[in-house]
DNA sequence: TTGTATGCGTTATCAA
DNA sequence: TTGATAACGCATACAA
């Protein structure tokens, strides 16, 4: 598949290669009648211009690369799709790594990123915990952790905010007038469920509701913890009106359980959720209102500061540099009230 | 980021760049402590070939372009891995393209993706009815379908095997002694229901199974469906002693309904999902029997395939090539029997 | 055994 | 207004 060159396209054009140069990127005078020429002679060749003689020349090559720890996920196309979306304006192209917690196999990913010279990387991750920063090999290739974090200086973390997501869920569960709210959750050790938490409470003590620590359980990310959670609060626990649950998969763990065991979600028991996974909180029943950590929008802030990097803003410079972006509350019919569907509220 | 050239490195060894390339391509007849000399040279200076100078003299970049029409969704993660998977050992990366179905935009990425000298395209897509080919404007990259389907003459197109899916779940069922089975799936429009239909069919066809029509619906790919569906079987069809289901989403709901109607799965009835979507097929009460249409070995193949072409090997040229991938019964709990986690069956 | 020179496909700087 | 020509960073045939 030999490709036409610009050589061929001047001869063909009459002209010299400078001339097409100068025509195909609008520079320099040049006669309106050659101009019309060299088009008509590149359109007529296919000529299409190869972008690795032209990035070998210019100092940038368009493209950047998407590392991640840890393995694709659902979290991964909210966040991948926000970044293309950012990338795509900018005309620039993503390499995509395949995921991995092996240090040595992503060092080898990053070696061969450098070597195709992207101008940038993004790194994600599943989890919101710190990982160890990404070796860039003694350059300094801007890069920005997203959906990802990490303790070394002069990193650029994007993350949602849970804590303010934990605040939303808070707010709206006590202004519809629940005042005993159960909060079942993934692991302890994970610093979202931490912070989560953190948020529910400045929320129920801004409202002076007590939050009942038995009514509060840490468990596996998962619907059948759901069920047990909430099966046991039922069985033995205090009274409570409403759920706060760390994952959509809980919820409906949650949210089956007590219609399983004939109490009526909203009217007895409210349930806020949390990532609206969409295909899991809309087919709950009843349809969950959860919290939206807005994963798309977080890719494209990725994408976007990363840009800002590599065109020179390095912004406070060599400074860690975390920045929580808002989730947003995504109202369905789990807590009653609105049964408008896209209801949507900012954090503070 | 000023990066070392191959230039510096001869300088710092005290050779000529010719030397260097030939040292570092392990090429030619070199004294040893040269070879040592220059290698010493280019790990203290940290020298990193740039594979855009490299490619432009080679005749490949190493690169591929994924592209994608529909929107990402949960099946590209696993056809994505296996890409990546087959493509990483061959030490070739991909770049992602966000998906579309807009035509215009498509051509815009086909373009960059060319501009880039990519050696290759692999096109997704979410369904796997056929669509209009890619418009490779004018050049002869090697390209071909995976999870997708193009009824243009000369394109290699690998898909699940979904007849062949079919027959996996009938045989499985009547092999369990069921003899009454419904059929609950998806649109009819899909390729895949008609696909499935079809090998259920066949495999009820050899055992002596009568399909009833009146235990087949169709309807959207949804849980809700599912359980309306089944519900609708329980109120007013004939009975039936297990259900096969287009989805594990409708095979969801299809469990939830048999429960909440009282009674057991898989004793009063079995059920066979379709697509091993892990999340949900798990979360199952109880867990899903289902067919994998090995997703992630697709993206293996598809990749493989592609890297054949690219070798030269163009296979059958010009010559329409559409490859059906044996899917596998996973066997959970839905259908009784093996309470074995992973026994697997491949097609016939 | 090593160095020189040319080409890969562009862009950009000068001359003309 | 246009045309040579020198980079860009590397590979390689050929010369030394």
């Amino acid at each position: 598949m030999r490709l036409v060159t610009i050589h061929e396209v001047a001869r063909n054009a009459g002209v010299s290669i400078g001339t097409v140069s100068k025509v195909l990127n609008n520079q320099g005078q040049l006669r309106a009648e050659t101009r019309l020429r060299v088009r008509a002679a590149a359109e007529l060749l296919g000529f299409r211009p190869n972008d690795l003689a032209r990035s070998l020349h210019r100092k940038r090559t368009f493209t950047i690369g998407l590392v991640s720890s840890d393995r694709f996920g659902r979290f991964s196309i909210p966040l991948l799709e926000g970044i293309e979306d950012a990338l795509d304006s900018a005309r620039v192209a993503v390499f995509l790594c395949k995921p991995t917690d092996d240090p040595a196999h992503e060092r080898r990913h990053v070696e061969s990123l450098l070597a195709k010279r992207v101008d940038g990387l993004i790194v994600t991750s599943r989890r919101t915990d710190p990982r160890p920063p990404l070796d860039t090999l003694g350059t300094s290739v801007p890069v920005i952790y997203a959906y990802a974090q990490t303790a070394g200086a002069g990193a650029t973390c994007l993350l949602a905010d849970d804590e303010g997501g934990g605040y939303l869920a808070g707010r709206h569960l006590v202004g519809l007038g629940r005042t005993r709210i159960a909060h079942i959750t993934g692991p302890e050790r994970f610093a979202a469920v931490r912070e989560r938490r953190a948020g529910l409470s400045r929320a129920l003590a801004g409202a002076q509701v007590p939050l009942d620590p038995r009514l509060a359980s840490t468990g596996p990310w998962s619907e059948a913890w759901g069920r047990e959670a909430v099966g046991r609060l039922l069985d033995a626990g205090p009274p409570f009106d409403a759920v706060f649950c760390g994952s959509d998969q809980i919820a409906r763990g949650v949210a089956d359980c007590l219609r399983e065991r004939g109490l009526n979600v909203p009217d007895d028991v409210a349930i806020v959720g949390y990532d609206n996974w969409e295909i899991v909180a809309a087919a709950t029943r009843p349809p969950l209102t959860t919290i939206d950590p807005c994963l798309h929008e977080l890719g494209q802030a990725a994408a976007s500061r990363l840009l800002a990097m590599i065109d020179g803003d390095h912004g406070p410079a060599a400074t860690r540099h975390v920045v929580r972006l808002p989730c947003r509350l995504l109202v369905r019919a789990s807590c009653g009230g609105g049964s408008s569907l896209k209801t949507a509220d900012r954090a503070a």
